[in-house]
DNA sequence: TATCCGAATTGGATCGTTCAAGACGTCGAG
DNA sequence: CTCGACGTCTTGAACGATCCAATTCGGATA
């Protein structure tokens, strides 16, 4: 086995002191031309490579950041998470970080994990995802000032911390509009219960849409927690109102499957109209283009999760190796992807 | 600001020296206990937490482990990951690891990666999803003796170092029994080209049943690559031929949901029988049970993904904590959950 | 020619932990 | 009584990088 490459090797090598070989590395500006490019050669052939726990340990950082990985709640709007995670993962080995999984039941426990990543791991930074009102996990991390982005809007203050986000109510008015082109005024709205901040924020979407176009949407929609159980089942009632929606919007392609099963109980199979035109039934749209919306051909709404992700880590890295000031938060537009059933 | 908390800061607080605080948290046995106790409660009074870079610098542990996260390719299988990620990561996290993430093209970036992250980073060990015949990664870590386990089979060795899997062929064969119990006896098959370890496996267990029960598999199944519109496609050829098959098992439910659209042109949406019978048309049993099949109540094989990241885990720990031997294989058995397609 | 200046380089100290070696008191065997 | 063994604890050195202060060197200036 080959003897372990250091700092030293590379220097007695390239025949300068440690300190030039650092100077490359870290400040290269300062290091002639010459030398630099000497320092280089030797620090190629013999396939050094910086030990991060050494240089850890001097200076605090350790260039890594930390996502939590949730678990996949009904499944189908775990794919998100996935694909956001994919770029993240990619973004941040390009800035010369690498991203690190923890796991969390509840608020709490992800503090207590904060800290002790910081401080086993000296941690550099967090990519927070969903964030609500009032979120005690941000405001532990601004006390102590480590920097982190979150994934999500701080609901309270838009300027509290750097934040990517996707505009779920344009997302959502996209939808309207859709319909509303297609012909249709009585557009329900299916979606989760008043009080988090993405959930009103695509209902807002869709009430303030209805209304531009003249049409008030009392009545029209429905709370409920996320499944597709459940979105069959407010669908139903919904569409048992009189006089009835001829169209409906989902905060969620769970609830738009369910809602699907209410709407067109009769409708052909999956992928109903081949030639792209929409299926019979009333017209359903649901939220994140999740794959089992492609499956089925349902319409939705889709979030640039890799560009979020990318918008993450440049964000995280401004704060990280930039000057000390917030940089600017990033809202993102979704696009509709229309399929077979809106 | 407090100040940094070090092992010397815990030694003076406990009147003791450092190493016997270090012995307190590596090698407890050799410590008084009174002496230990009351270096413990100087350690939970001061909050103090090991520096890993420090320890990592001493004696080249991490305790971090690698795992690839591939992109999601048609977005249906990628749920499979996720789980498995998830289960992974707690898992480590109960054995004092954590996961860090990578992506990589193909084999050889794969390989560019473990060096930097072994040289960089100091990893203790690989997760690697994914193994084929002649697996070049499994051959580059085995050669530096690096700790590694995969999540599937060495399919030329089965010795040649510690991994986790699932009986595919278990999974198709009951697949297939259930299909056979049914009445069934012509039960076509839809998989990938013959070469990939998994996709033969999973035929295997197809073929082999159908034969114990006197069926000749000859021309009952079809090869192609992964996709709804492939198993579309392949489903419809097996169906025109004469006389056809009267119920379908596919390597993927991404092929299966392609062949249900070709083997019930005209039947019922999505859960067809409320009831829970099976709906008219050909019957058709997926692979790998994603949300998608739980979405369009497709009849799916279930991995046990939880279990089998924990398996990981386990196998990898042994091998990094434990003596100097390959710990033996483990093979979990897959479930076939039966919904409405089958 | 002597002096000064800044760019480039050097050696030593340092981060927090573990390893190797040794000190100390107690005990039982010879 | 001496010796070695044992259990317990302490001390100095080392891991590999960066930071800091000091030094060299070539060229410009007085």
């Amino acid at each position: 086995m080959a003897e372990k490459v250091t700092i030293a090797t590379v220097a007695r090598h390239a025949q300068v002191s440690r300190q030039t070989v650092s100077n490359v590395l870290n400040t290269p500006h300062i290091v002639r031309e010459e030398t630099r490019q000497r320092v280089q050669e030797a620090i190629a052939t013999l396939g050094y490579r910086v030990s991060q726990a050494a240089r850890q340990m001097r200076t605090g950082r350790s260039r890594l950041i930390a996502v939590r990985i949730e678990p996949t709640r009904d499944g189908i709007n775990g794919s998100v998470l996935d694909r956001f995670l994919h770029g993240l993962t990619e973004t941040a080995e390009a800035a010369g970080y690498r991203a690190l999984l923890y796991t969390a039941a509840d608020a709490a426990a992800e503090i207590a994990t904060y800290d002790d990543l910081l401080s086993a791991y000296d941690l550099d930074g967090f990519v927070l995802t969903g964030t609500d009102h009032g979120d005690s996990r941000t405001a532990w991390l601004a006390d102590r000032g480590v920097a982190f982005v979150t994934f999500g809007r701080p609901w309270d203050d838009p300027d509290a911390h750097p934040w990517v986000d996707v505009d779920g109510a344009a997302g959502t008015a996209q939808a309207t509009r859709h319909l509303l082109a297609a012909g249709h005024r009585r557009i329900g709205f299916i979606g989760w219960p008043a009080g988090s901040g993405v959930g009103d924020d695509r209902r807002a979407g869709w009430r303030e849409t209805l209304r531009a176009a003249g049409v008030d949407p009392t009545g029209l929609d429905r709370e409920t927690l996320d499944g597709i159980a459940e979105g069959e089942r407010l669908a139903a009632d919904l569409l048992a109102a009189a006089p009835p929606p001829t169209a409906l919007v989902c905060a969620s392609d769970s609830l738009a499957l369910g809602a699907l099963q209410a709407a067109r109980p009769s409708a052909p199979a999956v992928r109903a109209a081949p030639d792209g035109r929409p299926g019979a039934g009333v017209p359903v749209i649901g939220f994140d283009d999740t794959p089992v919306a492609a499956a089925v051909g349902l319409t939705s709404v889709s979030q640039p999760l890799r560009d979020a992700a990318a918008r993450c880590v440049d964000l995280l890295t401004a704060v990280l190796d930039g000057p000390p000031r917030t940089p600017a938060p990033v809202l993102l537009q979704p696009s509709l992807v229309v399929r077979h059933t809106a």
